[in-house]
DNA sequence: CTGAAAGCGCTAACAA
DNA sequence: TTGTTAGCGCTTTCAG
């Protein structure tokens, strides 16, 4: 059970003071080649490396990042998760993750409290909505909050979302110039930014069309719901009656519709029925699924989330960022028949 | 821009003395009931909450777990992740993650080294071994030590994993028993003790039947390299040239398999072909697959990891905990046809 | 460039 | 039960 060393013990050993030491392992300190020499050569034979905590206890920056997550079952999140903790990583912060269990407004509270008792240099909400109250007394804590995959006017907060409207059209178009009549929505669960934005996008462009919506259930971005609320959906046998067309607010809810499409009620895709999805899961280029959708790129995503986290740490600039979200053709749903000249 | 409310200024808010202060927020601490409400109050009045770091630095308790996660591909981990966390907060710990990039031995050195300086009350390794030079340096360090779904005898460390072996010979005699007689092995990455164990048990019931491996290619956990290893077991077109069951190392790399198997080379599953996997990840109850697998329990396995975790936090005492880990049953691999009497 | 000295916010003896 | 007194390991003025 060994202690272990601190720059006392290396400075003594170098015969130089405990200061000196620091600004060794301080980048931008002023200390002669000499002095740099004695202490890296003693801290090696010490083993001695700074504490992090007594660093940030003092200056006042922790180099952590606090992330709150709500549900990683959506493959999405995972990806970004890696994504964003190994940019971090290279920036020289760590994220300390925090499940948020339940949509409660009232566990967010406790939550976010926590985090700052963590004097955390930013915290990071990823599928999570905050009130302004709350907002507001990060920013008294001077700690940078940005919002990932969901954006929010009233907080003030930053956010970083794709373009979940201009994809939702993108997919409506593609489905209206398919010929599809009858066009149901799955929808993801009413408080998100995105199932909002995404429905907004299909309605625009269904709109535009003089078309409207055939039918609407939700799912709430869950496995079980997405699946009760499909077999609603299809209830009725008659072709004529049902959808022709689905668009689910998520790859998620788009495979688990697919599997009760195609096991439970025994229709083709894209013959009976055409399917679209958002986010590019990696699942939907299985080729079981083969799923048009709408990619959300996580990496460009991920570097603005960056970004903005870094950059508010030192000046605080509200910044709604939207990421360009292209159109992912596979063979879910059918396409146009090409226009012959 | 305020300023963090400190303990001091609670004191002196209430009248009473900064060592009252903390001993409020003390667990065990004695005080009197009268001193409680009136700090309380002036706590909350100002808004006052400990500040952890400053609370870490001096009892030497962080209250943090350093967690090293090297890819999230594999479903079981986001999963087993979101529990952990989970978990281990309702314990009044965090998890703060690093990922190691590479298999390599160096990045991890670098990594550990990173995790120590945050004074971490444990490190958890999820899928990641480690030195034993290693883990000595974190012995030394007064670190404890868990390896989640790995384990490792030489490195003197606890670890939590399913009974990999039991389970890969389960498989094995499934496959058996269905009369299968040309069974081909798709290999994980060969550092890692989940693939060894599964194949040494899928070996053992083999050769307690007097049968033998008909095949094998390393897929090494990867989506690509699982396809191409596919590819090339089943090469020749001749039914009785190739395979008539796959035993993939785990559920992801058996899911990869069946696409390719479906797809590329249009074989029925399990008519032509039986697929086995390990894990259960969501994707393999999924009708689109119905893999026949086998489970790791990821709630029991955390439940133990965090158990080892804060246990050894006071004793250090290694241990090797194997969890059971049941056959699941789908309808990806052929059964023996039911005995008759 | 370098050392001395003053804390960062808190816990933990130690007396009282 | 309480207040007083030392630090935890480090960064950061401030003289020199």
């Amino acid at each position: 059970m060994s202690e272990r060393v601190t720059s006392l013990q290396v400075a003594k050993h170098a015969g130089v003071s405990q200061s000196a030491v620091s600004r060794v392992f301080t980048p931008g300190a002023s200390v002669s080649a000499r002095t740099i020499a004695k202490v890296r050569s003693a801290a090696e034979a010490l083993g001695y490396r700074p504490n992090v905590l007594a660093r940030a206890m003092v200056s006042g920056k922790s180099h952590i990042i606090g992330l709150v997550v709500s549900y990683l079952d959506n493959y999405f999140y995972p990806d970004a998760l890696e994504r964003l903790s190994t940019a971090l990583q290279a920036k020289g912060y760590h994220v300390l993750v925090f499940m948020a269990t339940q949509n409660s407004e009232d566990s967010l509270e406790h939550i976010v409290a926590e985090i700052l008792d963590y004097q955390v240099d930013g915290i990071l909400l990823a599928s999570v909505a905050l009130s302004s109250d709350l907002a507001r007394r990060c920013q008294a804590a001077g700690v940078p909050v940005v919002l990932f995959n969901r954006s929010q006017d009233d907080a003030g907060v930053s956010s970083i979302t794709s373009d979940n409207m201009g994809g939702g059209r993108k997919l409506g178009q593609l489905l209206l110039e398919a010929g599809h009549q009858r066009i149901a929505y799955l929808a993801g669960w009413e408080g998100a930014s995105t199932q909002r934005d995404r429905e907004a996008g299909l309605r625009s462009a269904l709109s535009d069309a003089g078309a409207t919506l055939f039918a609407r259930e939700v799912g709430n971005f869950d496995t079980e719901q997405a699946r009760e609320a499909t077999r609603r959906l299809f209830a009725h046998a008659a072709p004529a009656q049902r959808p022709d067309a689905l668009f689910a607010a998520n790859d998620h809810m788009a495979i688990m519709a697919m599997d009760v499409l195609r096991f439970e009620l025994g229709l083709r895709i894209p013959d009976d029925v055409s399917v679209v999805g958002f986010d590019d899961v990696p699942p939907a280029a299985w080729p079981s699924y083969d799923l048009t959708t709408i990619r959300q790129r996580a990496d460009t995503m991920v570097e603005h989330t960056v970004a903005a986290l870094l950059h508010n740490i030192t000046q605080a600039a509200v910044q709604h960022i939207q990421i360009d979200a292209p159109l992912i053709i596979r063979s879910s749903a059918r396409l146009a028949r090409p226009s012959k000249h």
